[in-house]
DNA sequence: ATATGTGCAAATGGTTTGCAGTGAG
DNA sequence: CTCACTGCAAACCATTTGCACATAT
């Protein structure tokens, strides 16, 4: 999805319930749009800091604590590496990680609609979401 | 899995690394062995304290840490409610969450190496286990 | 006998909260 | 003007660690 329209969807979804777009939250808007690399709270936090140096950890919390309300975040917890997010795709899907440098790509995978339907009808779940994680090493880190 | 055959491979497992069985710690691996319910480490030292009143919360975490090294526990890191564990099958599959009660059972579905392979062959990451999450109601949480 | 495991208490670290001051609408 | 947001510091809470004692092997 473009960069710009998807941030407008995300402005858009804020406006509605009444909050405001602050210069530090549109800079974390800006990194969650995009997020091809599903960023951490910290690599947010000093992204940000370029830009608005006196910018807090927990402004940042605030606002991805916010964009997960609204549903305009999805969240990646992991045991080991805390949590990850993407307010590109802030809808389920598939993620490979590799386990040694922590990188997080999208893959295109198109049929987990029928997978997710097939597992609704054995468990009699109302099935509403799903996660999908592949983890191995990234083709990088295969040659290191 | 038998839960008798799938504890002595967990002890074995122990035994083969110089481990000791302790009283507390059998008590945990019992629970682990059938975890159909996938535990939490505060559902594990409840029940331990059943029988040995003076464990310790640190000797549970200590001892879920080390089955997770040796590979004999699975974690289901989640962000929101924290981490549940199975140790009856301690290897990477399905699982599907009722949102609700927070109940976590095992469907029974096989063709996961498929889509493995096929992740391997589009991304190019050498991909050594998977989690996959189902997120819904279950059947008692739908009528509630 | 020995060194691993236990249990307590303290430390840790990521995340949340309270609140006075700031600024978007 | 108002009320939501920011930033700081303190609080939280799950998990980890240090250490003296206990005990499985």
């Amino acid at each position: 999805m473009d960069l710009k329209e998807r941030l407008n969807q995300i402005l858009e979804a804020l406006r509605q319930r009444g909050h405001r777009i602050t210069p530090q939250r549109m800079a974390v808007l800006k990194i969650l749009a995009e997020s091809k690399n599903h960023p951490s709270v910290e690599s947010i936090y000093q992204q940000v800091r370029q830009d608005f140096p006196t910018t807090s950890l927990a402004t940042i919390y605030k606002t991805v604590t916010l964009l997960k309300e609204i549903g305009q975040v999805l969240e990646l917890g992991f045991a080991d590496w805390g949590s990850r997010y993407d307010g590109n795709k802030p809808f389920p899907h598939p993620h490979i990680i590799c386990t040694k440098c922590g990188a997080i790509v999208d893959p295109d995978y198109a049929s987990m609609q029928e997978i997710t339907r097939e597992m609704a009808r054995k468990s009699g779940f109302a099935i509403s979401h799903h996660r999908l994680d592949f983890f191995g090493l990234c083709p990088k880190c295969q040659s290191g």
